[in-house]
RNA sequence: GCCGACGUAGCUCAAUAGGCAGAGCAUCCGCCUUGUAAGCGGAUGGUUGUCGGUUCGAGUCCGACCGUCGGCUCCA
């Protein structure tokens, strides 16, 4: 996106250089101006159709804006159509953005029928909180408004020069959704308007095309269309079905992550799904996390519970015996199936599903040990991924929270382990302060797909609650007993949300390695379906997955029908190739790579699967 | 769970203002034997998500439920 450009930046109050910088820091977003103004000339049209209406808070976001209001009805398509009309009538309007400080009361005075924004003003006058609601840094308070045309709104800017510099072409209003008030839900439920609102018209529609593009990718439309996978209503929702072409994926790709674990010193091991009562007590799930629980089975007047995580079990086959110093690090793998209740409302796909099937593994090891099974699974997790194509990532370090378990000297070296992990790699991170479970800190990975949305897969969390909640512990040289570091991680995350983003990370084109089918055999009449069998036969021997199109169709008909499947090969058997004993290869991207012995297509074919392309 | 929208054939979508439920694709049956993204013809296919209500008459209006979608909250 081209850097905004267009239009100067009002005037805003004098502040010192330091306090200045803080602010820069929040805008270096150079559009926000642009979509924050655009929020403001919105909340005017919105009050100027509903009088009556309260306006909450309208930030500016990613591509856009938008504005929560307090309205006495709910907002129609068409409402939008006419707030969106009236918008580009303010803007042409020019009317310049005025900043001005006020005092609190002068502030109540001018909010007196707008009962969000005098909360909101309470707030800054406390002078604990923005305009937001937001913690501040402690700041004295300032609270300033900014008015163009006859609307003013408690704000602290910065905005445009004058609403003519917002483009009456280059922003759209999207949707309207329902947002509690500050996202308590115990809090009214407001409407929200989003839009976005970009430089210039060209802008605006290449956005708009990207998001048809993100709709195109989208795994539950892709998972329909290229069969991978169904969530039907009659057996529930947010449990999954793997048809047999995704789980041929899933069971690639867990294969190859149980061979990469292997090589990398891990154990294989299973557990049940259901478990008794006590271990959930002793784990504290029962206390803490009861209310993502499916209720209790009653199996012979015992309480069992389905399983929400993996981790009591990997600990009870810890404590199955005693442990020596010479043990250590355990390192227990599982693609352990969990079940945890989610309201309907935050079902999503394969995104967000009520039972799923995690890549677990627990780390149990000695302190002196930390630092380096910590490195270790730093580089195995970006090892794994980056086979999967994703080359980009987002890193956090999140640290202790107010709240938690264990003595500080051990968060202390733990965190520093994982802090160290990831400079002794040179990976740029973040550090979210206080951000860690109430167990430990943690690293998370975010990864990028292929259009740069990013997504949160893996995790690495340290876990100083159930070493101690179980009792857990290890004979040390000394012949004492000791307490292991456990370390819980996850490197997909869960398979059925890792599938989604590879879906939508490869738009449905799997590399080959992946790829359900890799190559289809398509004769052109039926005097070549010999042929095709015979070379489907040697392709198979070859270990590839073939198949052969027999329909009585047109070759461009069956050509087509591959090319919406992605299949990536393509396999044209005419008189020709079976006089000559070949294969016209054509490639899912078009490309026509023209007629080769089948030896050499296996060779082709077989690189590509090694090196895990695309063809 | 909450707010809003939506739910019509396997899929994608039509159906003026309440008045006989339709098209393309897919499927099936034929014909065509085909050279790098859809050959032609025919047939089959719906209790309009479910239940209830208003009406002479409901896909269309009202209510409840189920589900999906966009958000909020929460999260792998």
């Amino acid at each position: 996106m081209p850097p905004f450009r267009k239009g100067g930046i009002s005037s805003r109050r004098s502040l010192s250089d330091n306090c200045k910088e803080a602010f820069m820091m929040k805008e270096q977003n150079g559009l926000d101006p642009l979509r924050h103004s655009t929020a403001h000339v919105m909340a005017q049209a919105v009050l100027e159709a509903f009088p009556e209406g309260k306006i909450a808070i309208g930030p500016p976001i990613d591509d856009g804006f938008y504005y929560d209001f307090d309205l006495p009805r709910p907002l129609t398509p068409e409402d939008l159509e006419k707030i969106e009309a009236r918008m580009r009538e303010i803007v042409k309007g020019r009317h310049p953005f005025q900043y001005r400080e006020v005092s609190a009361d002068e502030a109540r005075a001018l909010f007196a029928d707008q009962p969000y924004k005098l909360e909101l003003i309470a707030d800054l006058a406390a002078g604990d909180k923005d305009e937001y609601g937001e913690q501040t840094s402690g700041e004295p308070p300032v609270i300033s408004i900014y008015t163009h045309d006859d609307f003013v709104d408690l704000c602290r800017g910065p905005h445009l020069s004058d609403t003519g510099k917002i483009r009456p072409n280059a922003f759209k209003l999207l949707s309207v959704a329902g947002a509690y008030w500050r996202g308590d839900e115990n809090r009214p439920m407001l409407q929200r308007i989003y839009g976005t609102v970009w430089p210039d018209k060209k802008a605006l529609k290449a956005y708009l095309r990207r998001l048809e593009e993100a709709e195109k990718r989208d795994h539950r439309r892709l998972g329909k269309e290229l069969d991978l996978f169904s969530i039907q209503p009659e057996l529930g929702s947010g449990l999954v079905l793997w048809h047999p072409k995704g789980g041929l994926v899933r069971s690639l790709a867990e294969d190859f992550s149980r061979q990469e674990h292997l090589r990398a010193g891990y154990d294989l091991v299973y557990s049940p799904h259901i478990g008794r009562a006590w271990l959930w007590e002793t784990s504290g799930h029962l206390d803490f996390y009861r209310e993502n629980m499916y209720a209790p089975l009653d199996i012979e007047g015992q309480e069992y519970f389905l399983k929400p995580m993996n981790c009591p079990f990997h600990i009870m086959m810890y404590k199955s015996r005693r442990r020596s110093y010479r043990e250590l690090p355990m390192r227990m793998a599982e693609f352990g199936t969990v079940y945890r209740y989610e309201r309907s409302g935050v079902l999503h796909g394969l995104m967000r599903v009520r039972g799923f099937t995690q890549d677990d593994a627990h780390i149990f090891c000695r302190p002196d040990q930390v630092e380096e099974e910590i490195q270790k699974v730093l580089d195995f997790s970006l090892h794994i991924l980056r086979a999967f194509g994703f080359h980009d990532f987002d890193i956090y370090l999140s640290t202790r929270p107010e709240k938690a378990v264990g003595e500080p000297e051990r968060w202390d070296q733990a965190t520093e382990a994982l802090r160290r992990a990831i400079e002794s790699r040179d990976l740029p991170y973040e550090v979210k302060e206080g951000d860690g479970a109430f167990y430990g800190p943690k690293i998370d990975i975010d990864i990028k797909d292929a259009i740069g949305r990013a997504w949160q897969c893996t995790t690495i969390q340290f876990d100083f609650n159930l070493p101690e909640r179980f009792d857990l512990s290890f004979v040390g040289p000394d012949g004492q007993p000791q307490q292991p570091y456990m370390v819980h991680r996850a490197l997909f995350g869960s398979m059925e949300r890792f599938f989604g983003i590879l879906i939508e990370h490869y738009a449905g084109a799997f590399p080959v390695w992946l790829a359900p089918v890799q190559a289809i055999l398509i004769p052109i009449a039926d005097r070549h379906l010999d042929f095709a069998a015979k070379v489907a036969e040697q392709l198979q021997e070859a270990g590839l997955r073939v198949e052969i199109d027999e329909r009585q169709e047109r070759m461009n008909a069956k050509i087509r029908d591959a090319q919406m499947q992605k299949i990536p090969y393509m396999l044209i058997i005419g008189d020709r190739e079976v006089e000559n004993e070949q294969v016209a290869v054509r490639l899912r991207s078009g490309k026509n790579l023209g007629a080769q012995s089948v030896d050499d297509f296996v060779a082709k074919a077989q690189e590509a699967i090694a090196e895990k392309t695309a063809a």
